[in-house]
DNA sequence: TTTGTGCATTGATGTATGATAAGTAATACC
DNA sequence: GGTATTACTTATCATACATCAATGCACAAA
């Protein structure tokens, strides 16, 4: 658990005896590629820090079509935050795109943190904050970006995702097929290798 | 002040003695419609609580067309979130769509306010996870739903503003054009008078 | 080697939505 | 009350993207 173990002590600032009593409170858990975590309908009962390996979280339509939600690879968390917090039952599905580790958070581990550390409750809220300003960059470009834009954006933002993750699963996450994804992609390779 | 006083000392459950030291820290004003309160490049410096009216953030795009991200009308506020927050210049217009009455709240406010009452942490903290679940079911549908759909979803979520907003802004703010929403209200009038 | 399975590509065709333009209705302004 | 604006609708054509079907590749299983 050493990215988690990093996690704690480096971004959420944790003290080595307030450590001591949070990391006990945690599990790691081997998950097979295509394991599920989480099926729409339960409430979410943790949050999945990813040590190593890549998880996602999607919905599934009523023509049966996965829309990707979320990519979480190492040092992300992935979770339904909406159902973990109201306990409501989830609309979404979390599994594993590769083999993963993850450390299990429960509601329980983010209480008792908040209320032992203050940098703890800091760090909490300034991920909540980001959450909510890169939910507003996706909204806005859903709203006013051609597929071409959306998939260069996502490229810029991960370019690691975009080696380790296959093309359908990016295309879901765009909100396109994977067949507009490829035409999408041929016409950026002319574009960049013929440029005049 | 009464829906924000009524705001504070219920949803917020500020009791009495912290509720005048707060109330003089926020500043009512009146903004008539069209008027701006925040332009893209500013950054946000106050939350706009709606005592009464309707305001509404949007963006522009290169080729000069808006994207509606939120509406608020009486008891919502408006903000750009992570801009006050992280102190980084907006992406976001806001503007009033009607002549509309807001209360000024300040981050200076919000720290002030946290800082006294256990219970205003706890809602604002509340207010955070709405404002995630809300974008995600958003996401969502702009990715899963067909433009009569996501109409459709916005009639159910928001009676009031369907009536209150000029038709032009809903098709904005479901990422279709005006003439596109026209046609899918004519649709669904067809299946309504002749369920047959 | 063969066979199978999942993924990416390509082509043909369909469809929802965009762009443009024009007309009509509603509202606001002198 | 008339005129100008602004909003909504309708019609036509254009286009981005979806759908369907076929093919080609990997890579794994047999």
């Amino acid at each position: 658990m050493q990215n988690f173990t990093k996690y704690l002590k480096t971004k959420a600032n944790i003290a080595e005896p307030e450590f001591e009593l949070l990391i006990k409170k945690v599990e790691l858990r081997n998950v097979e590629k295509g394991e599920l975590l989480l099926r729409s309908g339960e409430v979410c009962r943790h949050s999945f820090f990813v040590e190593n390996g890549l998880l996602r979280s999607y919905t599934v339509d009523d023509a049966g079509k996965e829309h990707i939600i979320q990519f979480g690879s190492e040092n992300w968390i992935v979770s339904d935050r909406s159902s973990a917090f109201f306990n409501e039952p989830s609309d979404l599905f979390i599994d594993a795109v590769e083999d993963t580790k993850v450390v299990l958070i429960s509601s329980d581990f983010i209480n008792e943190a908040s209320e032992i550390s203050a940098s703890f409750r800091n760090y909490n809220q300034i991920a909540l904050q980001n959450h909510i300003r890169h939910q507003q960059k996706r909204i806005n470009l859903l709203l006013s970006a051609s597929a071409e834009l959306r998939y260069m954006n996502f490229i810029k933002l991960y370019p690691d995702l975009t080696l380790r993750v296959p093309q359908w699963m990016i295309a879901s996450y765009l909100g396109i097929t994977p067949e507009s994804l490829s035409r999408v992609r041929k016409e950026l390779a002319h574009k960049n290798f013929k440029p005049n």
